[in-house]
DNA sequence: AGCACGCCGACT
DNA sequence: GTCGGCGTGCTC
C-alpha cells in the first residue's frame, strides 16, 4: 500500500487552502519528508505546481488521488518547528501556509547538495565598561535571559541611551548559556551603525540579512545561519524566521516602526512571531524603544510585560533646545515660503560658525498639487484617485502610487487658464533655500536620489566629511544617523502626518518629532532644533518638543480608552477591491450583513464602516474598507475567515476581491 | 486565482 | 462542420 503526502499547495487560494492529498509513488518514497518540496499535480490541466509536505499518512478520506511528480529537496528544507508556525499564522494572519512558508525562505533556495555537520564555536564572553542604570537594567533582565521560562520585556531608552551595549551584553549571556539570539532593526540602511557595532563584536558569529543581499548572498547567510555556523542574527522583519534553534534572546530595537508589519500576504507583524518563537523555546522578548509604541507599554504598565527604563543620555548631553514656530504668523507677516524666519535665522548662525543643519520634509518632488487658478481643474493620476505632484528634475508630473507620469502642462487642458503649483516637497525647498543662501551646497536625500545602489551610503558619507551645510530629507534622514558637526535640526512641516485618520497619527508624528530632534546635539555642541506648525498649540507637537514620553502616553492612553481604540481592542480590517466601483459598494454591503448576522451574539463587537480606503483607487482598483472592531481571539478569526471563504464562492460577487488584515492601523 | 469544459453563434 | 468566445465551476 503506498503512501499519502498531505501537501500545502502553492495554487492554492485563501478560501480554497487545506491541505491537499496525494499518492508518493514508490521511488519517492525514500526522498520524501515532512517539510520537503515537491511538485504536484493540480486543478484540472494537472499543471504541475509547488507545494510543501507536512505530513505523511497511510491513509485518505478522499479516493480519487493523484501522484506526486517529484521531490525537490534532498532533505527537509523546513522544520517541524517551521510547519508548525506555517499552520498557526495561517489562522492568525488569514493567509495560506503555503504563503506563510514561503516568506520564511530567502527568495531562491536551491538545496540538492548534502548537509554540512554542525558545529558550534565557543564564544568568549567580553570585557565592557556599563553606566550603573545600564548596569541596573542589564542586571534587570539577565535573570529572564538565565531562566528557563519564557519572558517579555520592554526597554524604554531615551536615544542615546546606550541600548546597544546592554543589547550585546545579553546576547553574549544568552550565547553562554547555549543559546542563540536574533537582533531586528526597522532598516539595515538607515541603521548601519548598529549593524557595524554587532559585525565588529561577534565577527564570524554573526549573520547580517538585509534586503540590499542579492539573492545568491541570501541564501548563503541562511545556510550559515541553519548549518549552525552563526549564533547572532542581525536582520530586518524577515529575519524573525531565522533557522535558528535554541533562541534564548530576540531583541526588536526600535520596536514601534511600521516596518515590523508586513503589509502583503502574509500580513504579519514580526514582533507576534517573535513572541510565538520565544515562547516555544523558552527564551525572552526585549522590545525596545526611545518611543514605544502605545500598545507595548500598556502591556508593560498592565504587568503583561516586565519595564525596563535608560533615561539618562550616554554622554550627558542636553537635550536639544526646541523653537516651535507659528506659520499661521508667518503667513500674517507675509511669508509664504517654507522657510520661516526664525528657521532662516538658525540656518544662518550655523552656516556663520561652520556648523551643520539637518531639514526633515515627509514629501519628495516640488509640488504636490498642479491646478488650475481660472477653473480650479486639478491634475489627478489616470489610474489612482491621488493628484499628481510635480517633479521640477525632469519636469514631469508624477503619481506617486503607480508611478504614471506625464510632462509638465503650459496651461490648463479644460480652459487655457494659468496654472498653480501648490505645497511644496524637499525639491521645492531645496530650492528655496538656494535663493535664500545662493552660495552653501544641499544635500538632498529621498527616495528620487537615493535610487541606486549606494547613492545612500554616498551622499551621507559627503554631509559627514562636511561638504555640505544643509541635510534635506524625507523619513530617511530621521533615524539612527550621528553627526557630532550637527546642531540645528528642522523640520519643515510637522502637520503633515499629524491630520491623517489613522489612530496612531498622534504616536507617528510624536515618534518622528522626537527622533528627527534627537539628531541635533550629539557632539560637544549643544543642539537647537526649529519645529514649524500651523497648531503649535497641539498636545502631540508641544510634548514632542519637550521630549515628554510619559506625558505623550498618559494623554494618548486616556484618548484611545475614551475612543474604545487600540490598545483597549484589536481592529481587524477587511479590504475589498475591484475595478466596478458599483460592484465594491455592493459587494461591502453583503460582507457587513454577513458579518452582523455572524457576530450578532459577541459582546464588545462593533462594525464599522464600509468607507472608501484613504486612497480609494489605486491602479484602475476601487478599494474600500470595513473594520471590526473586537477583542481578538480564535473564534473571531474563524468567523471572519469563514465569512471571507463564503464570500469568494457566492457567485453573485463579479471582481471583486477581498482579504483581511490583524492589528491594523486605520 | 487559473484552467478546462461546454454551450452557442459565426463563418468556411 | 468546426472554430473560438466567454460563462461556470472545480481544485487531493
Amino acid at each position: 500500500m503506498s503512501l499519502i503526502a498531505k501537501i500545502a499547495v502553492s495554487a492554492a487560494t485563501f478560501h480554497i487552502d487545506r491541505p491537499y492529498d496525494y499518492l508518493v509513488p514508490a521511488e519517492l518514497t525514500e526522498k520524501i519528508a515532512p517539510g520537503t518540496r515537491v511538485l504536484a499535480p493540480f486543478g484540472r490541466g494537472n499543471k504541475p505546481v509547488e507545494g510543501v509536505v507536512l505530513s505523511i499518512a497511510k491513509e485518505s478520506s478522499f479516493n480519487r488521488l493523484k501522484h506526486l511528480d517529484s521531490v525537490l529537496d534532498c532533505e527537509p528544507i523546513y522544520s517541524e518547528e517551521n510547519l508548525r508556525l506555517a499552520l498557526w499564522m495561517s489562522d492568525r494572519f488569514f493567509c495560506t501556509v503555503y504563503d506563510a512558508l514561503r516568506v520564511m525562505l530567502p527568495a531562491k533556495v536551491d538545496f540538492k547538495r548534502e548537509p554540512k555537520s554542525r558545529e558550534i564555536k565557543k564564544y568568549p564572553e567580553l570585557d565592557t565598561k556599563l553606566s550603573s542604570e545600564q548596569t541596573k537594567v542589564f542586571d534587570g533582565i539577565l535573570p529572564l535571559v538565565n531562566s528557563d521560562k519564557p519572558h517579555a520585556a520592554l526597554l524604554y531608552g531615551v536615544t542615546g541611551s546606550g541600548k546597544t551595549i546592554v543589547y550585546i551584553k545579553l546576547i553574549e549571556a544568552a550565547l553562554f548559556k547555549g543559546k542563540t539570539a536574533i537582533v531586528l532593526v526597522p532598516e539595515i540602511a538607515l541603521t548601519p551603525q548598529t549593524v557595524f557595532i554587532f559585525q565588529s563584536h561577534f565577527g564570524d558569529d554573526v549573520a547580517v540579512l538585509h534586503s540590499a543581499l542579492g539573492a545568491g548572498e541570501k541564501f548563503n547567510e541562511w545556510r550559515r545561519i541553519r548549518d549552525g555556523k552563526v549564533r547572532v542574527v542581525v536582520g530586518t522583519r524577515s529575519a524573525v524566521f531565522a533557522p535558528l534553534s535554541n533562541i534564548g534572546l530576540i531583541v526588536i530595537d526600535e520596536e514601534q516602526e511600521h516596518t515590523y508589519k508586513s503589509d502583503s500576504s502574509p500580513r504579519y507583524h514580526a514582533r507576534e512571531i517573535a513572541k510565538y518563537r520565544i515562547t516555544r523555546s523558552r527564551g525572552t522578548l526585549l522590545l525596545a524603544s526611545a518611543t514605544p509604541s502605545i500598545e507595548s507599554m500598556y502591556a508593560a504598565k498592565t504587568g503583561k510585560y516586565s519595564l525596563f527604563r535608560l533615561e539618562g543620555r550616554f554622554n550627558e548631553q542636553n537635550l536639544p533646545h526646541v523653537n516651535i514656530v507659528d506659520l499661521k504668523e508667518e503667513l500674517k507677516e507675509g511669508n509664504g515660503g517654507s522657510i520661516s524666519s526664525k528657521l532662516r535665522e538658525e540656518l544662518q548662525i550655523n552656516i556663520d560658525n561652520g556648523e551643520q543643519s539637518i531639514l526633515f520634509l515627509n514629501r519628495r518632488g516640488s509640488n504636490p498639487v498642479v491646478t488650475c487658478g481660472e477653473c480650479g481643474y486639478t491634475y489627478k493620476c489616470r489610474d489612482c484617485s491621488v493628484s499628481m505632484t510635480f517633479h521640477v528634475s525632469n519636469r514631469r508630473l508624477l503619481c506617486h502610487y503607480c508611478g504614471f507620469s506625464i510632462p509638465e502642462p503650459n496651461t490648463c487642458p479644460d480652459c487655457s487658464g494659468k496654472l498653480k503649483f501648490i505645497g511644496a516637497g524637499t525639491q521645492k525647498v531645496e530650492s528655496e533655500l538656494l535663493e535664500i543662501f545662493p552660495d552653501i551646497k544641499i544635500i538632498r536625500m529621498d527616495a528620487d536620489t537615493t535610487s541606486r545602489k549606494d547613492s545612500h551610503d554616498r551622499l551621507l558619507s559627503e554631509f559627514r566629511k562636511k561638504k555640505a551645510e544643509i541635510l534635506l530629507g524625507t523619513q530617511m534622514v530621521t533615524k539612527g544617523l550621528d553627526f557630532e558637526n550637527v546642531t540645528l535640526v528642522g523640520v519643515v512641516s510637522a502637520d503633515m502626518s499629524l491630520y491623517m485618520s489613522d489612530y496612531r497619527a498622534g504616536e507617528k508624528t510624536f515618534s518622528l518629532i522626537t527622533q528627527v530632534v534627537g539628531r541635533s546635539g550629539r557632539g560637544e555642541k549643544p543642539g537647537r532644533a526649529v519645529i514649524q506648525t500651523f497648531t503649535p498649540e497641539n498636545r502631540v507637537i508641544t510634548l514632542a518638543s519637550k521630549q515628554d514620553y510619559d506625558g505623550f502616553y498618559e494623554s494618548e492612553i486616556e484618548l484611545r480608552k475614551a475612543l474604545g481604540s487600540p490598545p483597549v481592542s484589536d481592529l481587524i480590517g477587511l479590504s475589498v477591491t475591484g475595478a466596478d466601483e458599483n460592484n465594491v459598494i455592493a459587494a461591502c454591503a453583503k460582507l457587513r450583513q454577513a458579518l452582523a448576522g455572524y457576530l450578532r451574539g459577541e459582546s464588545n463587537v462593533k462594525i464599522l464602516g464600509p468607507a472608501p480606503a484613504i486612497v480609494s483607487k489605486i491602479k484602475k482598483k476601487y478599494r474600500y474598507k470595513l473594520i471590526v472592531s473586537c477583542i481578538n481571539s480564535k473564534n473571531i478569526r474563524e468567523t471572519i475567515a469563514h465569512i471571507i471563504r463564503a464570500f469568494s464562492k457566492d457567485k453573485d460577487i463579479k471582481g471583486v476581491t477581498v482579504y483581511a488584515d490583524v492589528d491594523i492601523g486605520d
